[in-house]
DNA sequence: TATAATACATCGTTATACAATGTATTATAT
DNA sequence: ATATAATACATTGTATAACGATGTATTATA
């Protein structure tokens, strides 16, 4: 009976769940661009990162593919770091048309949320 | 020359471009229930209370699917209400449903956004 | 010795904004 | 008078991006 008033408490319906999922699709660059703003992360690490400072899940299947996409457009930059046991690290940077990007993302978002009420 | 200034202001590179209409994907139903929470709208009437109130342009193609797929959701109900002259409005209105989901919706923002600095 | 965690990556599916297009009515400018 | 714009509905095809599933490889743990 615990665990379901406990599944109930976390659960979102399927309209609340796509918006989430669609939300995301903004909000995720701009944590990204931040958390690696604060520090340099591998990709792995990242989606840790992700949950711990913004109590946003995500994916390999989401990140990878992201970071890729933010290499290509100029606002990354990556360096593979060997590690004494184990696979190597791929550490990204934010790069400074990274920084100007984010730093109009920002200002483009609290000006929107200015309106919700 | 001035013209050029001009552009270059408003202009917004592929990626913030592509960003922006990646973000609006998840503010959008926000925005249209928060719209239509304040004053009933028609279709039409809403694209231009999303330009006025919220500086959000969106297209008839965006604006309509969406209001169908709310209207699905149980988020919104809608009336035909026939005009003097011209074409039959559709009006809708958010339900119970739409603003239990609106609460819900604005407190997630709210509290993600507070992460953003 | 199997399983989980770490670490990279790709592929197919799904959701949704947007441009383009279509129909119909009314107002406005030439 | 007549073309054009604005009003008002709607659908279709395309592109973007998150996500689940899957794959490879290494190391730690049960």
């Amino acid at each position: 009976m615990y665990y379901i008033f406990n599944y109930l408490r976390f659960m979102k319906n399927e309209f609340l769940r796509n918006w989430d999922t669609q939300l995301k699709k903004g909000l995720l660059p701009l944590f990204v661009l931040q958390a690696l703003k604060k520090k340099e992360c591998y990709g792995y690490e990242l989606i840790q990162e992700l949950k711990s400072s913004f109590g946003m899940e995500v994916t390999e299947g989401t990140i990878y593919p992201l970071l890729i996409r933010l290499m290509k457009e100029g606002l990354l930059v990556h360096k593979w770091v060997e590690q004494s046991s184990g696979i190597p690290r791929k550490y990204y940077f934010i790069s400074e048309t990274g920084e100007i990007n984010f730093n109009e993302m920002k200002k483009n978002i609290e000006e929107t949320l200015l309106k919700v009420n």
